[in-house]
DNA sequence: TTGCTTAAGCTACAATTGTAATCTGCATTA
DNA sequence: TAATGCAGATTACAATTGTAGCTTAAGCAA
């Protein structure tokens, strides 16, 4: 994925992403609008932008059936891997230890986390 | 730091505040400039805009003495923190270990990153 | 077959952002 | 003191984003 694409993906445009990753096929409008007008409060016609511009960003695909069903382009790890990467790049000088400080060091982590993070860096060896 | 305030220092304007932030005392739009005409190649013009929305956001302080001098009202690590943070609810579900979890997983950190986690874990207990 | 519903496409419009020019008044210089 | 330059304020303007309405055409129901 190119920064270009990922960094375009705007929050609004993230909720649609997000159904289309939980989703294990293409869907139609009519389920994405199910989904999101109820959660997000969204009028069809705004849906419907946001799955455009979607498209047109290359991020997400639609297929001609009866009607069109969109599926994502990219996976939601590619996703967050890239945003992860785009705010050591912005705010942390692209040093990653420093993001991984920086939550050690303001209670971003419960008691379980570090639990859980000790593990994985024993393991990790 | 409110969610408002941070939320709304944008790329250009976060140049700004890197600077100021680097900087020990409050500083002149001179030296304000003088660092980021060079490094941005952005015109006064837009220099002064972008202290003045950041002076409009509550986010830099202007104290007038024969002209402006401008310094942060929020900390580097209070605004890094809050993009974590950010990053953390928008992406990852709220749950910082998956986070952490995405960065070992893709190649996101060196091998001195991870030896000084392991360190950085082992003293944490 | 004819009209109703609605998917898809196009248009809209205000707020924000990136980038900057212009204006205005004070301070410094000749 | 008069001219000059620059700080600070105001205005500008296009692209992006959030949010949505209008139009057109096609499928489905009566």
């Amino acid at each position: 994925m190119s920064d270009n694409l990922a960094s375009k993906i705007t929050d609004s445009e993230l909720e649609v992403m997000k159904l289309l990753w939980r989703a294990k096929d293409a869907l139609p409008v009519t389920e994405i609008r199910e989904h999101l007008q109820g959660s997000k409060g969204w009028e069809p016609a705004t849906i419907k932008t946001l799955i455009s511009r979607l498209v047109s960003k290359g991020v997400v695909h639609q297929e001609k059936r009866n009607v069109y069903y969109y599926s994502p382009v990219i996976t939601e790890k590619e996703y967050s891997s890239w945003a992860t990467k785009d705010l050591i790049t912005r705010i942390y000088n692209g040093k990653a230890r420093d993001l991984i400080a920086s939550l050690v060091n303001s209670d971003g982590l419960t008691q379980d986390d570090l639990a859980e993070l000790r593990e994985m860096f024993k393991v990790e060896e």
